[in-house]
DNA sequence: GTGGTCTAGACCACA
DNA sequence: GTGGTCTAGACCACG
């Protein structure tokens, strides 16, 4: 039985230009994919959440609804909203990441003509 | 001398969730980047590009401004809009995007305990 | 005299997304129209029912009523509830069963303007 | 190019049961399974069509949102949101459509042990 | 003008 | 107590 979970708002870095939400998706979404949230954690409640992190509720419950949405979390009614157990949809969602973010380096590499590693290698040039 | 250049809507590839003016800059920086706008190109006007776009002026506009902004392109009050020829303009711009494309993928890789390596080949893995 | 029943938690599939005590009135529904639970027999206390499915007790109480609103489940004040020996209940509800969901499949097939054999086609289509 | 739909409030019917968001969705894509918004169509905007059926912006665009992650809608900023003109997404929504209703009689006709075309006989029986 | 985000606050069903 | 829906109204970026 995993331990229950809480969360200060400075264990989230935010942005003020960019949605809250999406931010508030990714941090957690990052949090289960390194297993600082183990499967079948209960997190905070929506209005905890909002509360700690001086934010609104409905922001919170879209960042929650968005990560449901990617198998992430589950809810039951009247009990809270937990990390899935399937070990599988966090590792497909770490595999995820992974491509997502390989390939939009690979893409801007092709669009000036280079591949992944001339790109990596680019990088590391002096000035 | 370089010659002029013209363009098509089908040169451009957009995505309709994403800000127009935003993909037009990065199209064209990768043009730029990879030689096939050379140095001293003069760009086709404001005016004619919206209109072989089929898009907003304004959205032309805000493209070449954030291009110039980059010093990738020079404005001649009069006489048009061209591709800098400050020769260290371009390579620069090229690590600039080389940098930043690493930077992120190395970010998104430690968010999730990964080296940028681990991450290159978590993305490789089988499904 | 039917024996008395319990049950087990394996005995429910839950779907965390909608009302518990409505999926439990739909299964228990089902077992007394398949003749599972034959006219006459005793359910467990909705105590028993709470502790062995792991779920609150109003939860359970709220499945049993809304059973004997349908007429399926009589209860015997200080004896229990017992499923109602009336030998047209449980014809009735079956047909109430099968017309509500012949129906449902005839509104959305005509909402998309096919009868309800052009849906069953339809579904049947390959990818 | 397709011309523009407007709807007005007794174009939907409303059940102030059920989240009202929920509605627009299926009736949406219940007008474009059946074709009667064709590819391509601009719908009218979130405010106009808030304005006509009388509720919140903020309820539409929830209801828009949803049928643009179900790729029947694509939204172009600062132009408004059209009915996808991919055909096949139309088609494979239709298909879906078709085959969660089957399936959820199938469902039902299982849990009280009848085949479907069983549980079709049984709903046309007389009392 | 368009959609999108956020807030504050009400109300509801479910457990 | 939980999540979920809805409202009214503000503000923003984009075209």
């Amino acid at each position: 039985m995993p331990p229950d979970i809480t969360w200060q708002l400075h264990d989230f870095q935010i942005d003020p230009s960019r949605p809250l939400y999406e931010q508030f998706v990714e941090q957690i979404r990052a949090m289960i994919a390194k297993g600082q949230l183990p499967p079948g954690t209960r997190l905070p409640s929506v209005r905890d959440t909002a509360a700690s992190l001086r934010v609104n509720p409905t922001t919170v419950m879209k960042a929650y609804q968005e990560l449901e949405r990617l198998s992430l979390l589950v809810t039951f009614r009247g009990q809270g909203t937990f990390v899935t157990d399937a070990p599988d949809a966090i590792q497909r969602s770490r595999r995820e990441l992974a491509r997502a973010a390989v390939r939009s380096a690979e893409e801007l590499a092709a669009s000036i003509g280079l591949t992944l590693n001339e790109l990596i290698a680019l990088a590391q040039e002096e000035e």
